[in-house]
DNA sequence: TAGATTGTTAATCGATTAACAATC
DNA sequence: TAGATTGTTAATCGATTAACAATC
C-alpha cells in the first residue's frame, strides 16, 4: 500500500502551480509544456515533471499538459475539492485581516465560526460571520466537527486553547501564534505562518546582497 | 574573500533560534547545549552546531553557549542590530493588520510612511504613522531613502509599484502580493508570505493524516 | 584531571538536475 | 512519419546526521 511520501519541498511548490495554472486558464492558455512553465515560474523543467510524476502522469509526450485538466488535478492533490469547515481563534486585527483577505480568494474553506475571548467583541459581525464568546467554542465543535482552526491569538493563550482544540477534534491548525503546535501535539496538521520570522529573514537577505556588492 | 554562501535552509532557521534565545533569556536560562536546545526545539544537536559554526564559533567546549551572547550574535547574523526604515504600501486590511502586529513584537524595523491610492484614507493616522496618498511616494522615498516596503496590494497594482519602488532605492520586499517580484527584479531582496499557498498546505497535511491512518 | 560539549570532518541521506528512451 | 515532449532512470549536488578529536 502506502507509496512513498512525497516530500514537503514538492507538497510546498503546488500551491504555486496552481497559481500559475489558474492564470494561465484566465489567459486563454489551454495547453502548456514543462519548458515553457518552467521559464515562467523560474525552475527547471525537469523539476517540475519530477514533482507531477509523485502523482501521476498527467501530461502527454509530445504535447505538454492541458492546463484546465492540470489544475484541477493539483487542486485534488492538495484537497481543495472537499471543502473544510473552518474557525477563527482570535478576532483582533490580524484573525479579522486574514478572513476578510481570505473571503474572496481561497475556495474550499468557510468560515462557520469566530471565537474571542473578549466579551466586547460577542455579537461583532465579521465578514458575515458572528463573534462568539470563546466559552461557547465546546457546544459549536461538538455539533459542527469544524476540520481547521485559525489561531490568531498570543501564544500565552494558545497553549490553553490548542489543547481545547484538539480534544474537540480539530485536525488542522494555521497557526499564527508562536506556540509550537507541532512539537506538542505530532498527531495534528499544522502550517506555521511566522510573520516575524519572515520579516528577519528578509532583513539577512538585505544585508547579504549588500555584501555582495 | 567571499565565504561560501550559506544556505537558505540554514538562514531559515535563525529567526527560530532567536526567538527560542529569546524565551530561555527570560526566564532566566544562562546557559545552554546544543543537545538540550535540540530537545526544545526539535531538532538534532549536530544541525545546531552545524548551523552555528556557518557564522563562527560562538560556544565552549565542555560548556555549551551562553544565551545572552548567543542570541545577540544572532541578531546581528539577522542584520537585527541596523534598523532599517520601512515603508507600507497598501492601507487595507492586511496592510494595518501586520502594522499593528509588527509595532510590539519585532524590533529594528522603524515604519515611517504609509501609503494607499484610496485619497479618501489620506491623512488616517494608523499606529502613529499617518497615510499619505501614493502619489507623494517619489518625494517621501527621494528625501527618507527608506530600505524596506512591505507590500499589501492585489497583484494588479504591485507590477507597477515595485517597479517605482526599486528605482527609488528600495532594497527589500516583504511581498503580501502574488506578484512574482523575485523573477523579474533578481537585483533586490524578496521574502514572499502567500498566505493562500499556506492554507492549501495546510490543507494536503490534513489529507495526508487522514489517508495515514 | 575527568567530564562535558564543542567544532569539524566524514558518511549518509535526500532533493535537484541531466539525460534519454518511450510515445503521442 | 518526424518532431516534440513526457515519464523515468541515472548522475550530481547539497543538506543533514553521525562520529570524534580538540579543548574548555
Amino acid at each position: 500500500m502506502s507509496e512513498k511520501r512525497v516530500s514537503i519541498s514538492v507538497i510546498r511548490r503546488l500551491p504555486r502551480y496552481y497559481r500559475f495554472l489558474g492564470m494561465l486558464e484566465e489567459k486563454g492558455v489551454s495547453r502548456i509544456s514543462s519548458g515553457e512553465l518552467s521559464a515562467k515560474m523560474g525552475l527547471t523543467a525537469s523539476q517540475i515533471r519530477q514533482d507531477l510524476n509523485c502523482f501521476g502522469g498527467f501530461g502527454q509526450q509530445g504535447y505538454g499538459y492541458n492546463v484546465t485538466d492540470l489544475k484541477k488535478a493539483v487542486g485534488e492533490i492538495l484537497g481543495l475539492d472537499m471543502p473544510k469547515e473552518t474557525i477563527l481563534i482570535g478576532a483582533g486585527n490580524l484573525g479579522r485581516a486574514i478572513l476578510s483577505h481570505m473571503a474572496f480568494r481561497e475556495k474550499g474553506f468557510a468560515i462557520t465560526a469566530i471565537f474571542d475571548k473578549d466579551p466586547a467583541l460577542a455579537g461583532e459581525e465579521i465578514g458575515g460571520v458572528v463573534t462568539e464568546h470563546i466559552d461557547a467554542l465546546e457546544d459549536f465543535c461538538k455539533i459542527h466537527k469544524p476540520t481547521i482552526a485559525i489561531l490568531c491569538v498570543p501564544k500565552m493563550e494558545s497553549e490553553d486553547l490548542v489543547k481545547r482544540l484538539v480534544d474537540l477534534g480539530i485536525k488542522g491548525f494555521w497557526n499564527f501564534s508562536h506556540y509550537d503546535i507541532g512539537v506538542f501535539y505530532p498527531g495534528v496538521a499544522v502550517e506555521n505562518v511566522h510573520l516575524g520570522d519572515s520579516l528577519m529573514t528578509l532583513c539577512y537577505k538585505i544585508k547579504e546582497l549588500d555584501e555582495a556588492k
